[in-house]
DNA sequence: GTGCAAAGTGTTACCGATAACGCAAACGAG
DNA sequence: CTCGTTTGCGTTATCGGTAACACTTTGCAC
């Protein structure tokens, strides 16, 4: 058996055409009569030709289609939303996606780097604002369009779409002191990678320092945030300090999993102790006591990171950063 | 200046050798000797020569190091936890991941198919095995490796790795029945698209009729399973069907949604209601109540499903059908 | 009728890597 | 010392498309 797929010089042959000819009508672009165009289309049918878009974009030294996305992973809910935005969003302008998932972790975001750009990527789409030296030396000698997406950054390698975590941080420290919290604490995880959700914890403690009040207890825990790290983490902190009022976690599994531990040790919420999340998972939402949270547009920063990305590979004028507004939602939790 | 990247060929006569050795050196393959091995690597260090894959997949008539994975979407939970083990372990052998979401339509199946097909992948990874003729027949037209996931089926077109839905929602039925339940509903979603929820439920009714007991009420909802939909899915049919004693639903986030409305409507779980989902969300084993449900192994899933593809790719054998167990939680909610 | 532009198509060269093959030098066995 | 084998490297052809350019034909204005 053949495994070979007909070519496009099979397809012009076919249709009596030289292979230029088949290539504009396929391309859809250039000359040609409305006849020469419904035999090509004809054969190409027939003889079910695949297009070869490595030829394509090897032969021509226009980019590729592809745009590399890189996030820290894919579960958990906010990233998945929004690689979920980002893939269609491509999709409608007719790019695919390279994905790629770090683990907050350096060495992973070069390896991966390395081999996406031998693509010929048309973009890049990353997560975060740091990057190792030797990312940025890749990044700098690359010179393509890439967005950095998640958290704001006012001066970015190229296009910045985030979120302000630090006013995130400092909103929800106004918040707990609003609602009478001294004894705080605060859970978070990644320890490893001292990442994303540092910017929002930045922001909470500067709120409180603002205010005279005492800093916040902390317990970083290093593994990926999750319920059972709100969990292990809400009961480590206690363990430690159990006169505290109030918990901020780093994000809303991790304030789910921190009031399953408040319930487990008898510790009613909010009136013993005050819990908020950061991020507006669903289930959060659907609780017997709404959470205390930050909602994010996850699906908005998806798109809007996507949008752009296009429209600077196209060569559009461009915002160069834009902020993706979050919104306090007091809830019954704090 | 100068956007282009070095080539191969710069690389070669920078270090004083033909293309061709330095090819050689660089994929370590073939023979050259430590010393001129030692010049070009220098040289292509130097010079920050990134390879071409799209030259080298193009060139050679071996496949490129494209894999394409299509799963109805991202966000939710399982698939993410699915793709992240895909994407980790195609990593780890050097392929890359070309993500897709097509939210089961057949229409963004096919034209997903289609772009990712024009790239020549080395294999696929699908999720479901009912696909629709056009995609069979792009399917069968490629014959390339190809790993149906999720639902488990004996007669693969190439391999399927997957979950035994039918047994799944049986095992359930069987338990809803052992906990004294009879008047039983059950909440599903994505009703435009019967897809992978469905087999659940049939093996779920199946262990009602065999039991000689009332088959369930059913509520499906069109939009894709969610908390809000457990929540208004549970609403609509126990206004409908106010003596139900018990509601299976399609998956946890919309059972954690239908206990939401439960304790909004003073029904208490589990004594006035049982509830039960499906696949094992970080979520439900740290709520107030550990919820009934059925665990999966998702990473093993897709790490499963990423070795054999690899193993196929490369002409290893491989067994074509893969069962993932998943296993039954009795929880306290039923 | 001449000139000129636009439409429609073909020719040639090339993108950057790899496969297949060829060839010289070094090496080892008898 | 000869012959066969291995080692190390180069030459040539090629993958499937596209850019750039050239060419012919047609239509239309003057």
């Amino acid at each position: 058996m053949d495994k070979r797929k007909p070519s496009l010089a099979e397809v012009a042959d076919a249709a009596g055409v030289s292979k230029m000819t088949a290539s504009r009508v396929l391309r859809n672009s250039g000359r040609f009569s409305q006849e020469t165009r419904a035999r090509v289309m004809q054969e190409a049918e027939r003889l079910n030709y695949v297009p070869n878009r490595l030829a394509a974009a090897f032969g021509s030294d226009t980019a590729s289609t592809l745009v590399g996305v890189l996030v820290p992973r894919l579960s958990g809910g906010l990233f998945g939303h929004v690689v979920e935005a980002i893939d269609a969003t491509l999709t409608r302008f007719g790019y695919q996606t390279l994905i790629g998932t770090y683990e907050n972790r350096a060495e992973q975001e070069e390896t991966w780097l390395k081999s996406v750009l031998a693509w010929r990527p048309a973009g890049l789409i990353l997560t975060g604002r740091a990057h190792s030296e030797a990312t940025a030396a890749m990044l700098k000698a690359a010179t393509l369009p890439l967005v950095e997406i998640w958290d704001l950054n006012t001066r970015p390698i190229d296009i910045s779409v985030g979120i302000n975590h630090f006013d995130c941080g400092y909103e929800m420290g106004r918040l707990f002191l609003t609602k009478g919290r001294r004894q705080i604490g605060y859970v978070g995880g990644d320890a490893a990678s001292p990442g994303l959700g540092r910017t929002r914890f930045d922001g909470f403690q500067k709120a409180l320092r603002d205010a005279g009040s005492r800093p916040a207890e902390t317990e970083i825990l290093d593994d990926r945030p999750s319920f059972y790290q709100g969990y292990y983490g809400a009961q480590n902190l206690l363990s430690r300090h159990p006169d505290l009022d109030g918990i901020y976690f780093q994000n809303d599994e991790m304030a789910i999993g921190g009031m399953a531990y408040c319930h487990a040790a008898k510790l009613s919420v909010p009136d013993g102790i005050g819990v908020a999340g950061w991020g507006g998972m669903d289930a959060a939402t659907t609780l017997q006591l709404r959470l205390t949270t930050t909602n994010v547009s996850t699906r908005a920063l998806g798109k809007a990171a996507a949008e752009t990305l296009v429209a600077r590979v196209r060569g559009d004028p461009v915002r160069d950063v834009i902020e993706i507004k979050s919104q306090l939602v007091p809830g019954d939790t704090l």
